[in-house]
DNA sequence: CAAAACAGCGTACACCTGTTCGCTGAATGT
DNA sequence: ACATTCAGCGAACAGGTGTACGCTGTTTTG
């Protein structure tokens, strides 16, 4: 019950997964990306790829939870820093943005897919980000004691505007990236800013 | 001078692009778009398509600039039946939102080769929504007197809105697409509000 | 009317692709 | 200890790919 052949089918499984993500860093889109190659980067037969994963899609939907898995992670993580003092907005941003730098290559390949290939690929994209949102919308509801709905409409508009300029980052160095970062903030505020007003017009209206 | 030969060149010209966007609708991405395809979708051989492109890739371009190159000038003209009264927002976004449907297949292209594939093709994409932001930060300045940094603050947010919005019409049904636009709708409305109060709290410090 | 230009074609080549099949040798179960 | 499992391999195949080359037949030019 040692594992250790477990734990070698793991070690390539990984060593496949890393070289689908470097192959796509490179360029050029998932759905150009060939078997053979990964197979190739990941030092293994082209054959024994299906040791592993039935085709390519299921390797590309696997990257896309990874990546949507760790980007939730890392988020609930900033949620906790900010309880011990901080603007919730900029905590979550920096955090996402750097979550965007040291991940460029999955984060990519999710906005790719986000309006491509094949409909599984979508939905599983669409799945990640409605994580997202819901996660967003929670928060305004419970703490901010938003109303369900314009706390929807709210965390809908900023989720577009954070992975927009997620985006926005993938060819820029560092410098630009914290340019991009300061701007997003401020349009996230323009939101809430945006949002808290007509939560005022309406409480007035009734 | 009849240029009967010139005609049936760009006959032919046009018979690749349509090719080209009709297989790109059905799925897979343009970067696994095969010539050879594109050739025989178009009915001429596939060494005859050099005689029109260099590769794939100007074919590309070609298909980038044409879309954006369309929605400006459906834009444009929206803008003009404004002035006869209508509300902007609403005008704009429906118009917007129309040109998405009727041109799925390369709005699509656009948003899937602005966060792939070559550094020629982003820069092709992001200077099509520059564009877009450059009008409408034009408008906030001229005709609601915004500042330039407020007005170019709200053209980023809001074009990062409606092309987020574009994406989300792909798979979805005219009913659909309807709820979005709508949706899409009140979220401008929502920056539009926040840059009001912005400016207003801008103006009381100083 | 002769000469040049040129869109389009067919053949050919070298290369890469996904996938099948049967084999191996080491880890595992009994 | 022996039998089973199974990750990984190599050979092979059928089919797709981009592109070079030289040839047509029509249009354009002079």
């Amino acid at each position: 019950m040692a594992g250790i052949r477990a734990k070698q089918k793991e070690k390539t499984r990984q060593a496949l997964i890393n070289a689908a993500m470097n192959q796509l860093s490179a360029e050029s889109g998932f759905s150009s990306l060939s078997l053979r190659e990964v197979a190739r980067e990941a030092g293994i037969a082209p054959t024994s790829f299906y040791r592993h994963f039935r085709d390519m899609d299921e390797l590309g939907l696997t990257l896309v939870d990874e990546c949507g898995l760790a980007l939730r992670q890392l988020l609930r993580q900033a949620r906790q820093r900010i309880e011990t003092g901080g603007s919730i907005i900029r905590v979550s941003i920096e955090t996402f943005m750097q979550f965007v730098a040291d991940n460029t290559a999955t984060f990519r390949l999710l906005l790719q897919e986000r309006s491509g290939r094949s409909r599984s690929f979508r939905l599983a994209v669409v799945r990640e980000i409605d994580h997202f949102k819901a996660e967003l919308e929670d928060y305004l509801v419970n703490e901010q004691s938003f109303t369900r709905e314009l706390a929807e409409l709210q965390s809908d508009t900023i989720a577009k505007i954070v992975f927009s300029a997620g985006a926005d980052c993938f060819d820029v160095d560092e410098e630009e990236r914290e340019i991009i970062t300061e701007k997003t903030i401020l349009q996230v505020r323009l939101v809430a800013r945006g949002a808290e007003a007509t939560r005022r017009l309406l409480k007035r209206q009734s």
